[in-house]
DNA sequence: GTATCTGGTTACCGATCGTAACTTATCCAA
DNA sequence: TTGGATAAGTTACGATCGGTAACCAGATAC
């Protein structure tokens, strides 16, 4: 029995990170903020993503209400992803952490490689 | 033809998730903002970490330089962890997602319901 | 006919995660 | 002096997860 489970209930931010935990889902959300999307043109735009990964990701996003999915009557039939209003609240939310990101990216990777240089030189 | 979106994804924020993404780095730097812990200390507080995930985490974190490890010299010698300057600003950046989630917790579950009952149904 | 577009699914494999057991050492109580 | 508790982890192993490649049907374009 996961330990997961047992404690995201106490947990709203464990409950909470457990599905945007992943990188994929906070790529995905970035992406729709900018407007609603079709499954490939996301792929496309999604550095790296697969098709897998991609579908995985945004049934599960769907499945909270973060992102809605709506057919398009078209020939072939298309599918376009969008943010629901909780979904763009949480883009919101991410902001000051993406920011975050942005300005510590240097502090985080220098803080690597002196890490992994101290732990060389020990050897 | 899908609007290429200038968005960076060399980028900052997949970087710094694929660090911060995990559950148990999020609680953990959570819990050290409260002030320094002890290994086992935390172990106690972090509801269902195991040994290992708690060492991991630890190391992944200190490798990132947002948290520092400290030996006292008691018998038997016991390890402190604290959060860095840099692990600090990264808790004050991840407040506002948090109270997202505080907040947004029962949107998700019922959307979750919601959700899967319309699988039920479907079947 | 063949290539490409649409939105996925399936099989498979290696990395990761969690659990339980083990380690070395010191102190306290019986 | 033997057992138990506490300290901070490490190791082995099985389950689960994420990623890659291949494949599907139907339609349009060349």
């Amino acid at each position: 029995m996961p330990a997961k489970r047992a404690t995201s209930y106490a947990c709203p931010i464990r409950d909470v990170l457990d599905r945007v935990g992943d990188a994929w889902s906070v790529l995905v959300i970035m992406e729709l903020a900018g407007g609603p999307c079709r499954f490939n043109a996301l792929q496309r735009v999604v550095n790296g993503i697969s098709a897998r990964m991609l579908s995985v990701t945004l049934r599960h996003l769907e499945r909270d209400g973060l992102v809605s999915r709506r057919v398009l009557e078209t020939s072939p039939p298309q599918v376009e992803y969008a943010l629901t209003t909780t979904g763009a609240s949480l883009h919101r939310a991410m902001g000051e952490l993406a920011a975050w990101a942005e300005t510590n990216q240097p502090a985080i990777r220098e803080a690597r490689a002196a890490y992994d240089a101290s732990l060389e030189a020990a050897q």
